[in-house]
DNA sequence: GCCGTTTTCGGCCCGACTGTTTTCAGTCG
């Protein structure tokens, strides 16, 4: 029995499509090859359960007879000879080539041609000694950028999105907890932390009954796991995995005693408990993983020692990214409690000040999710996005939301149809039209009273190289909501991009900056923007930041939020919607919010309705 | 390759920008 996941058979189907690039295949073709990966990964069965119906395959958009073919062969087989015949006559090691910024397929293939080079290590090799230059339009200038986006490019590989790490966690907890004997797992380290990237997984687990060959047991039940490639270690109380796409794994059994105080160890981060030991010292404490200990001279263990509650009384902790057992959280409670700390959330575990602020009781009341009263950035099919106005009113109505912006794209982002003035004003009828029924009150789709919601009118505008948004005044001037961005030549100098945004901030239809300091994806640098400078000239301008949700971008980091919050200049979590279930994403904008400090009262989408119109419409003035 | 049909072919994905040019190819979104 095939057991290849939805995700695989995507990422096979996307990686042939990058091969047939390199090829200089038809380039609708190739398209078609991607449309298809997207069908099959967000499609709800796995389809290998299909496989003994291979017409119901056709039924999914985008796949024909063609890619159904190959879909078959995949489940089938294993296999995929198309890839296979694409990888005699051209190297793996080109699609690794493809994540450098600025290298695309045509240079690639010219390389390869010329010098029979594919690997990152090599074309490297070549621009250092300046044989790239001697590829056709290709100069010196061109040489220098390939080296610097190789070198951000090693800094980046390693580690993983959070929205990977983040659902590869959720997978393998899932296999844990399906063992009878656990009683508690979860996810501990930096994923637990909301960091922007992961580099491994830290899996705890705990269980009264979860010892000798039930472990053993249960360990072997965890090695059943999807996309496991290799075993680094396994002994009596760790396993150690390295999955497919590089993820490193590290389950760690603790004693159900220690739980809390594992789990608060493996949270980490290092600065934060060598901070935290240090405080613990000086009270004459020891902390390590396995719990809170006086030193000699005194007895009676402080906290760690049996998490006893099986209270099951919610105390409702702060909202965290991955929902920990609440009474491990209750555990780790005890621990700050006995060193005089209110508990820390984790993702302020940083020692940039939280451990002073909880022992002053000055911990910021950190934005959660429930604070949160509507979106203000999502796309429809009027550019790229997949469903209607009135599909992700319903969904949003569903999440309890009471207000949505609609902002799609405008023209300059041509490869998604993006909207020009014409397109915009027909736009903005449906959307009027969609809020005077919508705002009546309506009954969510998943059933419940009903319920008003108000949608705003907006654009996600893009900003020009001299800093023009690309739409006309008189119409960005009925829009209730302008979101600039930038979507084109990120790779222009740090200074270009800041000048580009200053001048942005100056118009007086912007309500929010998106993208603020660059973005963060696995293939680029994050730019190092003059923020000060942008900050001040917000705060002058009555524009605001956005913290973009989307789950391959995280735009502005920790810091910039946290100096959001001191500068006074309020942010938008949004999650960049494209599609209806894009709106449950947003706890990736929220870890980076909390770790920035982040209060309600910083955050945009927290006023209600009626305040939100006002802080929009107070730049107009 | 897929899709839709005015159904078995023709349309689908294009503008901004850079570095290389001297008129435009390649990359990105």
């Amino acid at each position: 029995m095939n057991t290849m996941e939805n995700r695989e058979l995507a990422r096979l189907l996307r990686e042939t499509a990058d091969l047939m690039e390199i090829a200089g295949a038809d380039s609708f073709r190739i398209r078609s090859y991607r449309r298809a990966a997207d069908a099959v990964e967000t499609y709800s069965q796995p389809l290998r359960t299909m496989a003994a119906e291979p017409k119901k395959l056709l039924e999914l958009p985008g796949i024909g007879k063609g890619i159904a073919a190959h879909l078959m062969e995949m489940l089938e087989t294993g296999r995929f000879s198309e890839r296979e015949k694409l990888l005699e006559s051209h190297h793996p090691a080109m699609l690794q080539l493809l994540q450098i910024q600025g290298l695309g397929p045509k240079t690639i293939a010219a390389i390869w041609a010329k010098h029979h080079v594919a690997t990152v290590d090599e074309v490297e090799a070549l621009a250092r000694a300046g044989q790239l230059r001697e590829l056709p339009r290709m100069g010196e200038k061109a040489e220098q950028k390939i080296l610097k986006a190789i070198t951000a490019w090693r800094a980046m590989s390693g580690r993983f999105l959070l929205s990977e790490a983040r659902r590869t966690a959720g997978e393998a907890l899932a296999r844990l907890r399906a063992v009878a004997e656990v009683e508690q797992a979860a996810a501990a380290g930096s994923l637990r932390r909301g960091r922007e990237t992961v580099g491994d997984l830290d899996l705890l687990v705990s269980g009264r009954r979860l010892q000798g060959a039930a472990l053993a047991a249960a360990m072997e039940h965890f090695l059943g796991l999807p996309g496991i490639v290799e075993i680094y270690g396994r002994g009596e109380t760790k396993l150690s995995v390295r999955l497919h796409a590089g993820l490193q794994i590290d389950v760690r059994w603790l004693p159900p005693e220690s739980f809390g105080a594992g789990l608060q160890y493996f949270t980490g981060s290092q600065a934060h408990n060598i901070a935290l030991r240090g405080r613990a010292l000086k009270a004459g404490y020891r902390l390590n993983e396995y719990g809170l200990s006086r030193l000699e001279g005194s007895e009676a263990p402080a906290a760690g020692g049996r998490s006893s509650s099986r209270s099951g009384g919610k105390a409702a902790p702060p909202a965290g990214l991955l929902p920990a057992a609440a009474e491990a959280e209750a555990a780790e409670e005890k621990i700050y409690r006995s060193l005089g700390l209110a508990w820390i959330a984790p993702e302020l575990r940083e020692d940039a000040g939280e451990i002073e602020a909880a022992a002053a009781g000055r911990l910021p009341r950190l934005v959660s999710e429930a604070d949160i009263r509507g979106d203000l950035h999502m796309h429809t099919v009027a550019s790229d996005g997949r469903a209607t106005i009135e599909e992700m009113a319903d969904a949003a109505l569903a999440r309890g939301y009471e207000y949505i912006a609609i902002t799609d794209h405008s023209a300059s982002l041509a490869m998604v149809q993006g909207l020009d003035e014409r397109r915009m004003l027909q736009q903005l009828k449906r959307i009027r039209a969609a809020d005077a029924s919508y705002r009546q009150g309506r009954r969510p789709p998943g059933g419940g009273p009903e319920r008003p919601l108000r949608i705003l009118a907006g654009i996600e505008v893009d900003i020009l190289a001299d800093g023009r948004l690309d739409l006309a005044d008189d119409v960005l001037a009925q829009l209730d909501l302008v979101i600039g961005s930038i979507h084109s030549r990120f790779d222009q100098p740090p200074a270009a991009v800041t000048e580009r945004l200053l001048r942005a901030i100056e118009h007086p239809a912007l309500h929010l900056l998106g993208h603020p300091t660059g973005r963060l994806l696995l293939r680029r640098e994050p730019l190092a923007l003059d923020f000060e400078t942008i900050l001040s000239a917000c705060l002058q301008h009555g524009v605001m930041l956005e913290i973009n949700s989307a789950p391959d971008r995280l735009d502005l980091h920790d810091r910039h939020a946290r100096r959001c919050r001191e500068a006074g200049v309020r942010v938008a979590i949004n999650t960049d919607a494209h599609h209806p279930h894009h709106l449950g994403l947003l706890p990736y904008g929220l870890a980076m919010a909390r770790r920035g400090w982040l209060e309600p009262g910083n955050v945009l989408n927290t006023l209600p309705a009626d305040e939100l119109m006002q802080a929009l419409n107070a730049r107009r003035k």
